[in-house]
DNA sequence: TTGACATAATACCATATGGTTTCATATAAA
DNA sequence: TTTATATGAAACCATATGGTATTATGTCAA
């Protein structure tokens, strides 16, 4: 289950573009930031900002080999994500058979 | 299909908890302003700019009767999050079938 | 046609956000 | 033990964001 506190963080964590364009660059592969760095027209203070907001939402997790830090892509926590936007479907599914059902008995 | 261009604005709105809050007032019943409001503790004018952020990413739909103005869920729109978090699974589900595969060959 | 109601529009404010430059620290290599 | 490399940390800045109060507009009802 997911706590609902834990949505906040995650959803705040992918409304950047740059923010979801490092999660798909670490889909690829994990990569320390100067890897990522590299790939945007930013600097690297920038770049680290967005990779903390990430790890506030527990989307991506660090390890530290010597120097290098990897960050690695946590797609369990876009789990959260997907379960909030799962409860639509369902009312959704219970809207339509409900109509359906109101349209049986009217016949 | 989804144009890439329209993650944005849906991302964007999702990452407020009023709106997503909204949202999910709006799933059990379309609902004027006024009704939505009052249910906050916030005043209509600051109500009103989520709205029209939700309205930006195409979450809701307004149709304006007599003088009220109904706000309607768009879960079509959610659609558009939904896919772009799929694709993680993807490469999720290739990730771990490269490593079976490894651990295959390694036997 | 006047009054009440539901909403939109405008102007304004404090803080969050996304970016920069500059400086500090830790590890690898010469 | 220097020197170069990979990163973190701090201070700062412009703009976006989420909120307010106030004013304007359109529609229903007496």
């Amino acid at each position: 289950m997911t706590r609902p506190d834990a949505v906040q963080p995650v959803f705040r964590a992918l409304a950047d573009p740059t923010r979801r364009a490092i999660l798909s660059m670490l889909a690829t592969g994990d990569r320390p930031i100067g890897d990522i760095a590299a790939k945007f027209e930013m600097t690297r203070p920038a770049v680290a900002k967005h990779l903390a907001i990430l790890k506030e939402g527990d989307l991506i997790t660090v390890e530290a080999i010597g120097r290098e830090r990897i960050n690695k892509l946590n797609p369990a926590a876009l789990k959260t994500a997907q379960e909030w936007l799962n409860h639509f479907d369902h009312f959704w599914d219970e809207k339509l058979s409900k109509l359906k059902q109101a349209v049986e008995e009217k016949k």
